[in-house]
DNA sequence: TCAGAAACATACCATACGGTCGGTATGAGT
DNA sequence: ACTCATACCGACCGTATGGTATGTTTCTGA
């Protein structure tokens, strides 16, 4: 990739504006409703820079998928919520962080891999296997401090720390969903409600016992 | 609406064909992906009569998200899960019985107005509304029977029955998209089995003493 | 029986869409 | 200085798309 010249300082940032462009565009307007030329529009590039990194508009969804992913995946090993000692604690400080990031406008804060997995699960292979890597490799980062914590705690309820980690997708995937329906962030944070209660019944603590 | 003739028995159901058209389709290939050509062929009306019923793409979109409340409602409505005596059994019945018709193919089972939400609530306020007073709509549906088991086992938890049923439909619709994304319908029916296990626990029975 | 409306059908249109192609500009290596 | 690869440009193409205009058939109600 080349770097910025002096009279162009955005050359070689075509591809990365173009991704940044389809994460905002396609949570907004979904990925079929997105157009090639609205995203040449928002980026600021050419059709032709827009097929030179990308073969096709599907392969761009795939690229966008796994930007996604790098992206999400370093903005939440970056959170706070990892410096608690206790491994109970981690996971309830995810799903407060969760709630706490979800405000403003829906399209800033929903789930791209989501949004794009539910419109073209069965139209595009490639996108929807990139978001469901996306959605499982973020729900795998939870398994730890859920097992450790269950460990910890000896609990032994007829549920795994795979599964609890992949309900909380569930549960903020539907909120979502709900917020969208509704055109109401706060259904998206009533839903992070009822699962930190359900988390804190599965370990039998309570808001006043843990934070 | 006029009735079947001996030379076309199907005339006066293109109306009917096409929302029936609009809900498998929609769900597999999402609303934008969807043609009025696609509509067209798969009801077998021409593309006359489809913009003589709906006045515009747009308005099919309202017209198949209200069609589905109808269906939905009505199927539901139907279900046995309503004569079982205890409201709290009613409750986790419903769940059960979600769970139950979760399988096959994923078109078949997911939500077309979660689907049509997730996709267009930001470009067609219409067809947004519609979908959120199918979903809210359903969800209040459930709320009498959680209100009448929570007075009658003297259960005050800081939340409503609206909220506990609102985030019933969110643990689905998050279901369908984990489902999805990971093309395994398991992976909607393991969100419900922590849905049922969230209940019995705030309502403080086991899978042993109710069913 | 006949007028009017509703339920379709057919041909057509303007445009938007994904994608192509030949070209230029820039930087890295030698 | 020259070559080569990569980044990017912008005009162009074929087709698919939502929508329309103008018919024809069928039912209804007086």
């Amino acid at each position: 990739m080349s770097r910025p010249t002096k009279q162009s300082p955005e050359r070689g940032n075509a591809r990365i504006r173009l991704l940044e462009s389809a994460r905002d565009i396609v949570r907004a307007k979904g990925f079929a409703a997105t157009t090639v030329d609205d995203l040449c529009r928002s980026a600021d590039v050419t059709k032709g820079a827009f097929f030179h990194h990308f073969e096709s508009k599907d392969a761009l969804g795939v690229a966008a998928a796994e930007f996604w992913t790098e992206k999400t995946s370093a903005f939440f090993a970056a959170a706070p919520y990892h410096d608690l000692a206790d491994p109970l604690e981690r996971v309830l400080g995810y799903v407060a962080f969760r709630k706490a990031i979800i405000e403003g406008d829906l399209a800033a804060f929903t789930c791209l891999v989501g949004t794009m997995a539910q419109e073209v699960y069965a139209s595009s292979q490639g996108i929807r296997e990139a978001c469901g890597r996306s959605i499982f490799g973020h729900a795998e980062t939870l398994e730890a401090d859920i097992e450790a914590a269950r460990r910890e705690r000896g609990i032994t309820g007829d549920w795994t720390a795979q599964s609890l980690a992949r309900h909380t997708q569930a549960i903020l995937q539907g909120g979502f969903v709900l917020a969208k329906a509704g055109n109401d962030p706060a259904l998206a944070r009533e839903a992070l409600d009822h699962l930190a209660r359900y988390i804190r019944q599965l370990f039998h603590v309570t808001e006043e016992t843990i934070a």
